[in-house]
RNA sequence: GCCCUGGUAGCUCAACUGGUUAGAGCAGCGGACUCUUAAUCCGAAGGUUGAGGGUUCGAGUCCCUCCCGGGGCACCA
């Protein structure tokens, strides 16, 4: 960060240190009995309104309309005994226009001379139309709001410095109007699932970040520790074990939005904390689910105005994993149980580069969905059926017969080439739950090094009686990157994480 | 963690194959201008080229180490 130039020595100057000129204009303010910090500026109304209020005027109409706003000083335009100002608020930006014989010499000077681009204003005016057609309030008064003391970014170029843009988040939001856009949208995005699942009956709970045992998810956890317990804790990794103990309690239909944390590398879709939807429904399935997600979704893209290239709210595209697959790249990996097996039909097929040595039969198909389905899948698509090797929580699928698939009740859905949500017919066979368990140990031991912790807690629970629950997890910060257009993760998360 | 690639003025960008004193625009400073909108015009400024070391008569440019981004691989959602 640059050094704060030395107080007193700022009267005069060649204007080459930036600082020192603000910080100049800020006692010029003082001694002109000008607070440049005031308390509060009342009856502010958004630009966007102003404008809604005027929308159709001709060019060069004049009006009486007198209209308080407050924003921050985007450019000067100046012309002598006249100039012309942009404002912005957070709903949009207004042309002002500061006259000689409207404010006076002194205002005048005040307005030219001693304030700055990037200073926030407080402005009373009159609307009307400049002769070529832009809505302008004339400036009967103005009101210092905040001296800014550092320079803004470029008035047209915006912050383009990625680094800049995500370690110093405010200049990206004063500088770049998209930026804004997309967390605005996002925080609209996040209250309208709020709005449609408090719609339709379902409680919004909190259940613990810090905890004694970390599951729900395949995943690193960060570890931390409590000192007066003198333990550690694990940052969860999901809220699945906690919401389906609610679901025994009898809340029914409950739901959690917040923070996950997984101590996995970071990519353009991973940042190590990101937000995540849970929510479980009693008495409901995988097709359940199935169905209000896409509900939900649609409602989201209807409220938010969506009007990118993806299709949501149109009937998402359902088959299974394994037809999927088998679409993709010719493997039939449910005809080869086993990681020898499917790893030596991976090996002889033509179209399918992988290396499958050391990998295990659930992480094969993995391997395969990564690269040969998912990149492909850019309209919103539901994958059912997984491998119930993939699947320690998911409840069996059954033949009409009543004979084993080795398939679980479960999606997985898609867009934009990711994976966006995931979602069964919960486990609530306690016996079962307790062999998927051990079975992770064993994969554990075979390898894989994020399956399953044993959680007795949870098995307990689930003793006591669950009734049969459709869950589902849905990534917000992936459903934001689809609906916004944007192409990374850090580009919808306000501070992503980066290196000190 | 590995590979590739980048870091030049407050901001946005130039600078050929290693060659004079690292250039523009915006912002800032001084001046002109009462309907401009990337306002315009005149003038004077503004740089430890990410940091440190090395090669060379000479380094923004080549080499090494480190710091911080971006892209990819691996791992994951």
């Amino acid at each position: 960060m640059t050094e704060q130039a030395p107080a007193g020595d700022v009267a005069e100057g060649d204007g080459t240190d930036l600082l020192a000129v603000r910080r100049a204009k800020l006692d010029a303010l003082r001694a002109a009995g000008i607070e440049p910090f005031p308390h509060d500026f009342d009856g502010v109304e958004p630009i966007e309104a102003v404008r809604e209020r005027h929308a159709g005027l001709e060019d060069g109409a004049e009006t009486e309309v007198s209209h308080r706003i407050a924003g921050r000083l985007r450019a000067r335009r100046g012309q002598g005994k006249m100039a012309f100002l942009d404002l912005d608020d957070r709903s949009g930006r207004i042309q002002l226009q500061a006259k000689l014989d409207v404010l006076g010499p002194e205002r005048m000077s005040r307005l030219l001379d001693d304030v700055d681009l990037g200073d926030l204003l407080g402005i009373d005016g009159v609307a009307f139309v400049s002769r070529r057609g832009e809505l302008t309030l004339r400036i009967e008064d103005f009101t210092v709001l905040a001296k800014s003391l550092r320079p803004p970014p470029d008035k047209h170029h915006g912050l383009q410095d990625t680094e800049l843009r995500q370690r110093r988040r405010e200049l990206d939001l004063i500088g770049n109007e998209e930026t804004r856009q997309a967390f605005v949208t996002r925080s609209r995005i996040v209250s309208e699932i709020r709005r449609y699942l408090d719609g339709e009956g379902f409680l919004e709970v909190e259940t613990p970040v810090l905890q004694p045992l970390y599951g729900g998810a395949l995943a690193r956890p960060f570890v931390t520790h409590h000192n007066a317990l003198d333990r550690d804790f694990y940052l969860r990794i999901a809220t699945e074990l906690y919401l389906k103990r609610l679901i025994v309690g009898g809340l029914e239909r409950v739901y959690e939005l917040g923070k996950n944390f997984r101590n996995e590398g970071i990519s353009h879709k991973h940042n190590p904390e990101f937000t995540m939807l849970e929510w479980y429904e009693a008495y409901a399935d995988v097709e359940d689910a199935a169905n209000r997600l896409e509900a939900c979704v649609q409602h989201v893209a209807r409220a938010i105005g969506y009007e990118g290239e993806t299709r949501w709210t149109e009937p998402w595209k359902r088959q299974t994993l394994a037809g999927a697959i088998e679409e993709a790249t010719g493997i039939d990996v449910l005809a080869h149980r086993s990681s020898e097996e499917l790893a030596a039909v991976i090996r002889d097929a033509a179209d399918v580069d992988l290396d499958p040595a050391g990998r295990t039969w659930p992480q094969l198909v993995d391997d395969l969905l990564s690269k040969y389905v998912e990149p492909h899948l850019q309209q919103p698509t539901m994958l059912f059926d997984y491998p119930v090797e993939l699947s320690p929580f998911a409840k069996a699928k059954r033949n009409p017969d009543g004979s084993e698939t080795g398939l679980v009740e479960r999606f997985e859905a898609f867009a934009h080439g990711m994976e966006i949500a995931n979602a069964f017919s919960e486990l609530n066979d306690p016996d079962e739950q307790r062999r998927r368990f051990e079975e992770q140990a064993r994969l554990e031991l075979a390898g894989d090094d994020e399956a399953q912790p044993y959680d007795e807690s949870f098995i307990e629970a689930l003793e006591q009686g669950m009734p049969p629950t459709g869950g589902l997890g849905l990534g917000i910060d992936r459903l934001v990157i689809c609906m916004t257009g944007r192409r990374t993760i850090r580009e919808v998360v306000l501070f992503p994480a980066m290196r000190d």
